[in-house]
RNA sequence: GCGAUCGUGGUGAAGUGGUUAACACACCUGACUGUGAAUCAGGCAUGCGUGGGUUCGAGCCCCAUCGGUCGCCCCA
């Protein structure tokens, strides 16, 4: 086959999709732990929603956009991020003024970007996000920074830290806008090529340049914290001070500026150094919108939200050693020996699922030692086998591979023993999915 | 979009123009005819990302192309 998958794009399969699977249950739970609710919203939507939210200067819009016209002449565009499609769903449904408020949603999809492709990110990539929509207090704030610290912490990690910086209103940013132009005006001619082209689209982001010379001057350039309005200023405490009093650790840097055009006031990002002490940037990040839902057509409504890579999370995690034993897991493996036997063990099978084991029946009448091993592989904690013997004295033989201990039981009795061996009717001794440290059933 | 670098089985990889593409792990089969280890014996890439070219001869050289990775840009 000489069909390849297009670049930027990958397969999710076997222990990878069962990890993304449970990081995602463990986000969700966290996300409902903090009373959020789902949406789900379409993968494309008008290109016209992201050149107007997500702004028409901004890179992801000019030069990233996955955009094509349908039959019917429509342009479209593949989501570039989600919290745009939110909101309008939001609006188009009138949530907004239906909906009590705050609105809190989250969501779990794959988003497009055309960029280049590197380690943690990827054309297609998926984000989980939430969005808290219609907040008053800057309380909400700190509450909804501490929802994505919570998450990390539910993965584990103890050590993230939160980068903090407050834009302002917009009459807040033009006056920086402008103050920054004038300082920067004598040192064009020395500052680097790409700063020069920011200093014409977007001054802001010459703040975070690479470039070590103009990462001397940016120190120098005027703070945004000194052009904030009294009221952002009172705003912005009060959400530092609320961190504080939640424990979350954060940094304050004045020189953090987010690319989306909608984001004003309080703007952050979630920075994680992994077990092995490398620096993976950001691996969320999000802000304050507080003219978005406006914009599209709805109530002025203040909102926060923020969005987590999930491709980076994982690469994280693995580095840090905590997929390693991530796998599906089987309780019963049924062990048919030869053709004969295939009908008696898949009707045990659909017993034992019945009752809500999972079980695997192996019917592919392999030696028993490939077949043990096969059951081994499979992480089971039971072998069912079963053969002419068993099968013409209506027994089966049941071997816990762990003791290694075997014996003979009635068939009509087993479905029965078998509850009774694994302690429960409920069984749900591998539903917790949010400790990534204990996926082994087999110290239980 | 720019710059750099790499591309050999399921995996890690040797190979720098000359017979059958090393080695290791994994996997399969058997010795062991119904039980997880070890050992031993076999098996497992008709092919070196793809397409051209140079050559008597190409995994190796040249060109193109696709893809990965890293830096820039940007961002989750």
């Amino acid at each position: 086959m000489d069909i390849k998958l297009p670049k930027g794009t990958k397969d999710i399969l076997l222990a990878e999709a069962e990890a993304y699977e449970q990081v995602e249950s463990a986000l969700i739970n966290v996300a409902k732990l903090f009373s959020y609710a789902a949406i789900r919203t379409p993968i494309f939507e008008h290109t016209e929603l992201f050149t107007r939210s997500v702004g028409d200067s901004s890179d992801i819009v000019r030069k990233e956009m996955y955009t094509f016209t349908d039959k019917g002449d429509r342009s479209l565009s593949l989501r570039p991020e989600m919290t745009a499609g939110v909101i309008r769903s939001v609006v188009e449904n009138k949530l907004d003024v239906t909906a009590d408020l705050p609105l809190k949603l989250y969501y779990v999809g794959p988003a497009f970007r055309y960029e280049r492709p590197q380690l943690g990110r990827f054309r297609q990539f998926h984000q989980f996000g939430v969005e808290n929509i219609g907040i008053t207090s800057p309380l909400s704030v700190a509450e909804t920074i501490s929802l994505g610290v919570t998450a990390f912490t539910v993965m584990g990690f103890k050590q993230v830290t939160v980068k903090l910086n407050s834009l302002g209103d917009s009459a807040t940013r033009d006056a920086y806008r402008t103050a920054l132009k004038a300082f920067y005006e004598p040192h064009l001619p020395s500052v680097c090529p790409d700063c020069q082209q920011r200093f014409q689209t977007n001054p802001l982001r010459m703040l975070d340049c690479k470039v070590p010379a103009d990462q001397l001057l940016a120190k120098k350039a005027p703070n945004i914290t000194n052009f904030l309005s009294k009221e952002s200023q009172a705003y912005y405490a009060e959400v530092k001070h609320a961190l504080k009093d939640l424990s979350v650790v954060f940094t304050e840097d004045p020189q953090l500026v987010r690319g989306l055009d909608y984001y004003a006031d309080c703007v952050f990002e979630f920075h994680m150094v992994s077990d092995k002490g490398l620096d993976y940037g950001a691996l969320g990040a999000g802000g304050q919108y507080n003219n978005l839902v406006k914009e599209l057509g709805g109530q002025p409504l203040k909102s926060v939200g923020f969005a987590f890579g999930l491709e980076r999370l994982m690469a994280v995690l693995s580095d840090s050693g905590r997929l390693d034993n991530v796998k599906p897991f089987t309780d019963i493996y049924i062990i048919s020996m030869m053709p004969e036997t295939d009908l008696y063990a898949l009707k045990l099978s659909h017993n034992f699922r019945h009752t809500n084991f999972k079980t695997e029946l192996n019917l592919e009448h392999k030696s028993m030692k490939a077949s043990i091993k096969a059951a081994l592989k499979k992480d089971a904690i039971y072998a069912v086998i079963i053969g002419d013997q068993e099968m013409k004295a209506n027994q089966v033989t049941i071997k816990n591979l762990q003791t290694q201990e075997q014996q003979l039981v009635p068939v009509n009795e087993v479905v029965h023993l078998m509850q009774h061996l694994t302690n429960q009717p409920g069984h749900h001794h591998h539903e917790e999915t949010d400790d990534h440290d204990d996926h082994g059933h087999k110290e239980k």
